[in-house]
DNA sequence: CCAATTCATAACCGTACGGTTATTGATCGT
DNA sequence: ACGATCAATAACCGTACGGTTATGAATTGG
């Protein structure tokens, strides 16, 4: 279940990578070629950034002629916020027997 | 405010250091001896591993003799939740609930 | 006191990663 | 048909990173 966790992390510790994202979240659907124009970094990076994106199933891409539009998948965040919440449910345990403690520490 | 993230997604994309991570937050507190006994790398690497998480203000240490306690800081993954806030539409309830949890851990 | 334990640091090593330029395959415009 | 544009791939390069062993400083126990 990590194992997925794992690719996102990794994907989006990168500054770079984590900027593009950040657009094709804002904007909808965008090109190489325009988030190229922006990122700072040559075309080729750009396509290999979002070549770890896609495979970490952050992205998703529609070919339509000679260029391919890029766009935010959903879903793709859904690994990072299910390892968060194992950790919540954990935390809310111990803030519950904490509760309990103190509940009894009341009387 | 990225910057913060940045250190946090970077320490949290190696899976030893996030399985480090994963144990201070199952056993609340532990010293480097036991993290190293079950952590499959040498205790240097352990210790450079604690470092990182320190630097993100993912754990905190306590020294004690000649023994170093760590521990999960629960307000280091608030980052990781505030750069999910453009995100808010998608997640609406289960970022909120992360929200209030870590709102009520803060010290 | 001396030996052992604990942890951090230093020095080093291989590899993976982010970047580049060069190139190629498609596809569009004229 | 042809030149230009777009995107992916290949080949390469420097560096940062995760790992190691070796060492040192501090603390503990017998």
């Amino acid at each position: 279940m990590p194992a997925a966790a794992n690719k996102v992390f990794t994907a989006l510790a990168d500054p770079t990578r984590r900027a593009i994202f950040e657009r094709l979240a804002r904007n909808g659907e965008l090109t190489v070629r325009a988030l190229t124009d922006k990122a700072g970094v040559s075309q080729p990076a750009v396509s290999k950034h979002l070549g770890v994106l896609k495979l970490a199933g952050l992205v998703h891409d529609r070919h339509q002629g000679r260029q391919t539009h890029y766009r935010v998948r959903p879903k793709g965040l859904a690994p990072l916020i299910d390892w968060m919440g194992f950790y919540a449910a954990f935390w809310e345990d111990r803030l519950d027997r904490l509760e309990d403690l103190l509940k009894r520490m009341e009387q």
